[in-house]
Order: C-alpha cells, then structure tokens, then sequence
DNA sequence: AAGCATCTGTACAAATTCCGTACAATGAGG
DNA sequence: CCTCATTGTACGGAATTTGTACAGATGCTT
C-alpha cells in the first residue's frame, strides 16, 4: 500500500488505475470526481483517497450505471459492495441476520423459520440472499473448516435453507422469460449458491430449470440438448470439480452459452466465462 | 443516507429487466408505473425502487394478469422508498396480499390459489395466516358491513381460503402433544379464526380436534368428556352467542381447561379466560 | 538545452436517449 | 362480421452524454 503521504502524479495513476489522463481531467472537471492537490508548477498531485475514488467509478460503470451518476456515488464514498451497503444502512436487517444465527446454531428450527419470516417480509429476496443468507453460509463455511462448527450444525442450517429457498422458488419455470439450466458439478454438494442464483435469475423473468447437486455431465449435456436453454450454468466449490469435465464443456459451449459459477470457478475454464462470486451480483450482470 | 440508491439509464434498466427501453416508456405514460428523476439534459434516471416495481410487473404479467392490473398492482406493492421499507414495510408480503385481495375481489379463482401459493411458498403459516388472511377477513367485514362488499364476496372469500386452511389441517390431529377441542358456538358461523388459531396450536405440537362451526353445547360437553382435552376453546364474534353458554361452559371448566376466543370474547366470561384477539398471537401465549 | 510529462481549452464522434406518433396483433363486445 | 380498446413495438430527427483527441504552452529531470 502506498503511504499516505505518496503523491501520485496523473500518469502514475492512470498506469495504476487504467484509466487514461484524459479521462482523469474530464471526470475532475464534468463531476468533481477528484480534488488534487498542485504541485508549484501546477501538476496535478493525487492522494490515496483519489485513488480509491477512481477504483469506485470504475466498479459502478463496470456495473452498467451512468458515469454521472457513477462518479456522483464514487465522490460520497459509497462502498461498492451491496451487501456492505445495506447491512450498514439496515440494522434491521442486521438484527434479523443475528437473530437467524443465534437460532441455527442452536438447532433452534421455530425460532430460525420466524426470523425468515421477518426478513423475507421486510426486505426484497435479493437483499436477503446478498446480505443475509449467503454471508451466513460463508461464515459457517470458514467455522466449520476450522472446526467451529460441526458438521451437523452444516446439515441442518444447509436444510432448512434449502427448504425455504426452494419454497420460494416455486413455478420457477413458468412464464416466457429464456430459459436457464443449472446444475452442480459431480461430486458437488454445495448447491445453495445455484439456488440464490436460480432465484435472482427467475426474478429478472427468466425460466429456471434446476437439476441440483452431483450432476452428471451426460445428464447435463442430454437435458440441455432437450430443453436448448438459452444460459447453462454449472457450479463447483473447488476447482478440481471441473477440470475433468473441460472437453465435456467445451462442446456443450459450441451450442449453447455455458458459464461456470461458484468458488470453483476462479477466472474461468478453458475460454468458458466465469461468474462473479456474489451469486446475485453474477445474476444481475446476466 | 440517499446515496444506497443508484441510479440507472433506461438502457441499463431495459438490460437488467429484460423489458425494452420503448415498453419501459410506454408503462411509464400509459400507467404512470415509473417516476423516474431527470438529469440534467432529460435523460431518465431509475431508482432501486422502480427496478423492484418493474420486477413485479413482470411478475404479475407472467401470470396472466392484464397489463393495466398488473401496473396497479406493481405500483402498490413496490411503493416503498427506500426509508419506507426499513420501516418495516414489506414488499414481498404486500404484493401477496394485494395480489390475493384483488383476485377475490374479482372472484377469480385460479388467481387466488396461485397468490396463495406463493405466499405459502415463500414465508411459513403462520405469517400467512397473521400477515395477509387474517388483516383481509378483517377488511372484508368492515367492507362488508358499510356495503362496500356483497354478500357474495364476502362467501367466495371464505370458502375459498377456508378450503385452504383446512387443507393446511390434515392430519392435525396426529402426533404426541397435548390435544385441543376447538368449536364455534351455537349459532356462529364464522369460522375461520379459529382455523387459524388451531392450525397455529398444531404448529407447536398440539393435536387438534375442530369440532366446526355453530355447534351445539351438548356436543362440545360430550366430546369434552369423551377425549379429555388439555384445552377446550370455544368462540364466537359476538357476545350474545356466548352468555346463554355461561352455565354449560362453567360446568365444563370443573374438569378441564376451557377459553374463550373470537370477537365476542371481551374479556372473558364469568371468570372463563379470554384469548387475544389475533388468533396467532392468541396461540403462541397459549 | 533536450526530452518527456503535464497543463488548459476546445472539439469531435459514437453511443444513447428523448419525444411524438404510428402501426400490428389480440381479444372483448355489439 | 365489424368496432373498439388494449398493448407491445417501431421510426426518425434532435438533443445529451461521454470517451477521446489535438494544439500550443509550461513544468520537470537529466
């Protein structure tokens, strides 16, 4: 990191940020975006906080919104993560995602359905799977990895998850939206991830079809070969998952759009593209 | 804190919703769905809040609502700003609820079911039951009695969810818990809180018995004696159906434990307990 | 002093959006 | 069968937004 003191002139942050200069002065001058400093000479000197500013903008307009209005949430410092973001505007929904933890660590099923109720109820799905449930499931991931948590205490929070998300995902293939096909790579258990995905997917109006945890690549191959969906979509925690399945892939891919998702994914799979990790950032960018 | 919502273009709105910029507009004009701020030089500038209400028109259209309902009902479900909604509002058990209410009003069937699925699907009974059915068999009273609704709503209303709810009941009766007798008193019909109310015990383990309504105290004393229930409850939604009771009801409460609910309950009845009025509270002090 | 970086101001072109109006398909009602 | 309302879509000229480019002058380093 560089000291706080460390004056970057606008070349140096342009190669940091790769933002060309020029578009560096425009943003300081259409949207006040960045106040630098001058030097005697009158060159323009940059603080760490500009630079960060910078990276902002940057990640709003990769999202799709408007450079004025980008660099209008850039300049306020408003973090980019959404589930930052709310936690911190909410604390409703906070104390909801308290209370949800404090009753599934303690197997405590009556308690954990009605702080579901009150999030569901108060909050969009979107705001409670990104800021509520998939938080969750990451936290008890890294308990139970350092032993924690055990694995019974994954069994029954991953459950009783499941039967809520898969309440709400219900009729999830009806409607003309395109179709999207999901499923996890074999030996894959964790599906929890797809099904936050599935649901962001189906409310952006698209059909889901579902075929779960441990699929495998024919079966994969043979329904979206049936169904011709217009997304597939395969998911996998580890790496290893997917690897032995890259020729499958790629002549799925020479029919269909095929996108790999979850930890797993890293940057992609042999040119097959690579979801965001956020399941429900990954849906918005769809 | 403004700055939680970004604001988007209609190009990025079109994309992340699937609806074209043209329709976009369209709704705006015809139905006035969207509000959107202007920039500077006129362009649209979407909040959160509208992406939500395009979310829901969406949603209501795939099911086969009429373009001009669906706005109506889109724009009442996503009305919550931001601050609105941390208040408390809640969007997805307000669409349900408007959804269901409209479909009964028009006695639409198929609608209604379908409403109830998905609020079934998406949050547990008893937040159903306390957050959307009760609230509307209240509305419905009160509209029924100023003339607002007629008589024949009022019974398509009622059968309907009471089909419902008694369906949620099957097997009620099963298990280890503490048995509960439940009837309406003589001459009462309405029913359906004490459905509610039996189905919200059966939820915390105890076995119902649901003697129905306008029953004969005879009855009541005779399965009483029969079944040896941990509680009798008996409820009526006015007075009057109680007080000729009184004696029968004291005898009764020599042996086991009888309340009275409903409307009618005041505050109980020559020393006889009364519940809450809100049949799911009611049952959870029990 | 040479060579490169940066300054200010202006300009431009591509992409996007605006608005009003029109049109085609659909279905309900007379 | 015809009429009419509803609803999704299309067009086309004008305006806006935004990234990029250029010119001439000045600052910084070797």
């Amino acid at each position: 990191m560089e000291a706080a003191t460390g004056y970057l002139r606008i070349g140096e942050l342009s190669r940091r940020t790769g933002v060309a200069p020029e578009l560096l002065r425009a943003w300081e001058r259409r949207y006040g975006l960045l106040q630098p400093a001058r030097s005697e000479g009158g060159f323009r000197l940059y603080s760490d906080a500009d630079e960060r500013r910078v990276e902002l903008m940057r990640q709003h307009l990769r999202r799709g919104l408007a450079a004025a209005e980008a660099a209008r949430l850039a300049a306020e410092g408003g973090d980019g993560t959404a589930v930052e973001q709310r936690a911190g505007s909410s604390p409703e929904l906070a104390a909801g995602a308290a209370r949800l933890r404090s009753a599934l660590d303690g197997f405590d099923e009556a308690q954990a359905q009605a702080a579901l109720d009150d999030l569901f109820a108060a909050f969009t799905v979107e705001t409670v799977l990104g800021g509520v449930i998939l938080p969750y499931l990451v936290e008890l991931g890294e308990r139970w990895s350092t032993g924690e948590a055990t694995v019974a205490q994954e069994h029954f929070a991953s459950n009783l998850i499941r039967g809520r998300l898969l309440g709400l995902g219900r009729g999830w293939d009806a409607g003309d939206g395109p179709r999207a096909l999901l499923a996890c790579a074999p030996g894959e258990l964790h599906d929890l991830g797809l099904i936050a995905f599935a649901l962001t997917l189906h409310r952006r109006g698209w059909r889901i079809t579902y075929l779960g945890p441990d699929t495998p690549v024919e079966s994969l191959a043979e329904t979206a070969e049936r169904l011709a969906p217009a997304l597939v979509v395969v998911s996998a925690t580890s790496k290893r998952r997917l690897t032995p399945l890259r020729e499958a892939l790629a002549l799925l891919a020479g029919k269909t759009k095929v996108v790999v998702a979850g930890a797993g994914a890293g940057d992609g799979v042999d040119g097959i593209e690579a979801l965001a990790s956020d399941p429900v950032t990954a849906a918005l960018a769809v």
